[in-house]
DNA sequence: CACTCAATGTGATAAATGTTACTGTTAACA
DNA sequence: TGTTAACAGTAACATTTATCACATTGAGTG
């Protein structure tokens, strides 16, 4: 087990693995269950150990905004924030797969900071990621429109699975970028005919 | 001076305040310039002490889409995110008045966190506070239709300045909600009509 | 195989936003 | 005082996106 965390967290001191494993509230989720939701306390920092985590923004007409996907060996830059002073979380999160997770209490994610260098740096280095990639998602929704965004949509995903072949229905597309299934629809047959993708049923083949 | 740094930022404990005034780069700047651009690398966190400054992303074709403002007691959570290993900027700061601001290098920022409560409280506060701020942009652009955008960008402007009268051109506020004046001039009206606002030349009388 | 349901394709139309072009107004200043 | 430039209003039109209606396709299932 500590071989594995040491795997995940690679850049984690061993002192800290310990640390961690004597003290680590480990959790397990289903597919498809909600981790976190817009207005709950949160009091723990969330590890992610398994699986595949979706962060999105919850719109009053049941819109999912799509934010980002947490990795194995990533932690919720959210719950890092919130947590610090018990409040309550903005973002959903969503299990995509089934999950196993570790929560750290606040109390000892404080003490860590200033005893362990290497959990200081990996807080730092997940604020910083998770700012740049949502200021990288203000950019796509300020200034381009919706063929393209789309298409940084698909490159995101295909990034965050390794894969070139997406599972996703025109109808989460167009409800993760707010807008309606008809005009994923007819983005995508625009991009098919351009030669970037290749649609199938339930999945799109990307070209690149 | 000490003195003023207490009042300016007032969670400092006094062993903290006296480091800074030990430590610290004084810079000032005039209204209207750029206090750091995309792609700048920083290595410096920077702490407002007068003035306004305006933090924006650049789009390509000179769009200055409009994030929030630093205030003096503030700091920019951008600095010290990217401070922490010397990394660039994404964003783009502006003087909108003549501002002071205090610079503290890279190797103080990480000491400190370890050796002063007040130091770190106040990272935590700013990254959050920040980051927050960022998730309701996304939620202004991701779910809402211009003239909502509109209303909400008014909104944090008086709250920023504290006062009901804003001097902004229409021109100002389409390049910032990144649109045209033409737009921003209908919309406008339709406030006026509604009894929102009152439209006056280069400035925006809000009613509420 | 026939049935069913979700996923997808597509046309028609409406609404929002972007663009162009032109007018008038005001302040600054030579 | 006349000139100029920035600001503002507005009409006409183009484009993009949203919405509605309905047809088609394909996979799974009894």
């Amino acid at each position: 087990m500590q071989d594995s965390l040491k795997n995940t967290f690679p850049s984690f001191s061993n002192e800290l693995i310990q640390e961690i494993e004597n003290n680590a509230i480990h959790q397990s989720y289903k597919a498809g269950d909600i981790i976190m939701r817009t207005g709950q306390y949160i009091n723990n920092t969330i590890l992610l150990t398994k699986g595949q985590i979706k962060i999105y923004r919850e719109g009053e007409n049941g819109g999912e905004f799509f934010m980002y996907y947490l990795q194995p060996g990533q932690a919720c830059a959210v719950s890092m924030i919130c947590a610090t002073k018990s409040q309550t979380s903005q973002i959903m999160a969503k299990a995509m797969e089934d999950v196993e997770l570790i929560m750290i209490p606040l109390s000892l994610m404080e003490k860590w900071m200033m005893e362990h260098r290497s959990w200081y740096e990996f807080v730092i280095f997940t604020y910083r990621t998770r700012f740049e990639e949502v200021l990288e998602v203000v950019d796509s929704i300020a200034f381009r429109a919706m063929d393209e965004r789309l298409e940084f949509y698909l490159k995101r995903h295909a990034d965050a699975c390794g894969c070139k072949d997406l599972k996703l229905s025109h109808q989460e597309i167009g409800t993760e970028l707010n807008t309606s299934r008809e005009v994923i629809s007819r983005l995508l047959k625009k991009m098919e005919q351009r030669g970037l993708v290749r649609l199938h049923r339930n999945h799109i083949e990307i070209l690149t």
